[in-house]
DNA sequence: AGGGTGACCTGTCGGC
DNA sequence: TGCCGACAGGTCACCC
């Protein structure tokens, strides 16, 4: 489910509730896709220290160590002081004095992990070959065409990778495709360099107007305070085969790429 | 090395 | 109503 700006709308939700406290309770539910690395009850005491983002994942950093949390298609934090009885599907429980923070993770293909320090080989083979951030300076359109040019597949795999750049999921690979006007087949390699730097900018201010939105809450996203966010209300092609182009009135098409659905226009994608 | 595929797990929805 | 297949925001290991 959460992309970048879910996963970055639950960052921001989390740490001025989270920064500062004491982890008193850590307890796990059913397994998540790795074992958490470390005992439960040797995380009681650490403080949390600051709550960061790369890519997909949400580090905490404690007093001494972190914690590397992964929402994977379905998962969500929520967080508060009084929350609702505890669920099935409610797989971590971590308490901060009368505060709760819960990984609520229906398909449990998200994660929590423990490490030292972020040089551990357990946090370096996640992290170690991610791509750049697409919001800070080191995402420059040199480089983005540079990676682009080696790639001959089609571009919107190539996009959703996460080796060039980190974040770009299934919703907004075809968002900012339909933004840029590039066809999600066309092969990476073989588009112009004026339309790279289009999807440069593209995934640059999909991403930060859907920050801005709050994400898109399809099933399960919901904020760390359990408010929901609108960017579905803003998708151009995603989940709208059939539909008619807001842009040309063409009905938008699906296909299957990488076993994954992807949405275009045909008339305004080339 | 890039790119495709199956796997992980649970829930929901549409068709018969 | 019940069953069955398709599909859902991610990403890893494995194959060529």
């Amino acid at each position: 489910m959460p992309e970048l700006p879910e996963v970055e709308v639950t960052r921001q939700g989390l740490a001025p509730a989270v920064v500062g406290q004491r982890i008193d309770v850590l307890r796990l539910g059913k397994p998540l896709r790795w074992p958490l690395g470390v005992l439960p009850d040797e995380l009681v005491g650490r403080r949390v220290v600051a709550l960061r983002r790369r890519g997909k994942y949400i580090l905490m950093d404690l007093d001494r160590g972190l914690l590397l949390w992964h929402l994977g298609m379905s998962g969500r934090l929520d967080v508060g002081v009084d929350l609702p009885p505890v669920g099935r599907h409610d797989h971590v429980i971590l308490c901060l004095g009368r505060l709760q923070v819960r990984l609520h993770d229906p398909r449990r293909f998200g994660a929590l992990i423990y490490a030292q320090q972020e040089s551990d080989p357990v946090v370096q083979k996640l992290l170690g070959h991610l791509g750049v951030e697409p919001l800070g300076d080191a995402f420059t359109t040199d480089d983005f065409a540079h990676a682009l040019k080696a790639r001959r597949g089609p571009i919107k795999p190539a996009l959703m990778a996460g080796d060039i750049v980190v974040g770009v999921g299934n919703i907004y690979a075809s968002e900012t495709l339909f933004r840029a006007g590039i066809h999600p087949a066309r092969r990476a390699h073989a588009i112009s360099r004026a339309r790279m730097d289009a999807l440069h900018a593209a995934i640059r201010a999909v991403l930060t107007r859907a920050i801005a939105a709050g994400g898109s809450s399809l099933k399960d996203f919901r904020h760390a305070d359990g408010a929901l966010g609108y960017f579905q209300l803003e998708t151009r092609v995603y989940e709208r085969e059939g539909l008619p182009c807001f842009h040309c009135q063409t009905p938008i098409r699906r296909v299957v790429q990488a076993q994954r659905s992807t949405y275009y226009c045909p008339k305004c994608q080339r």
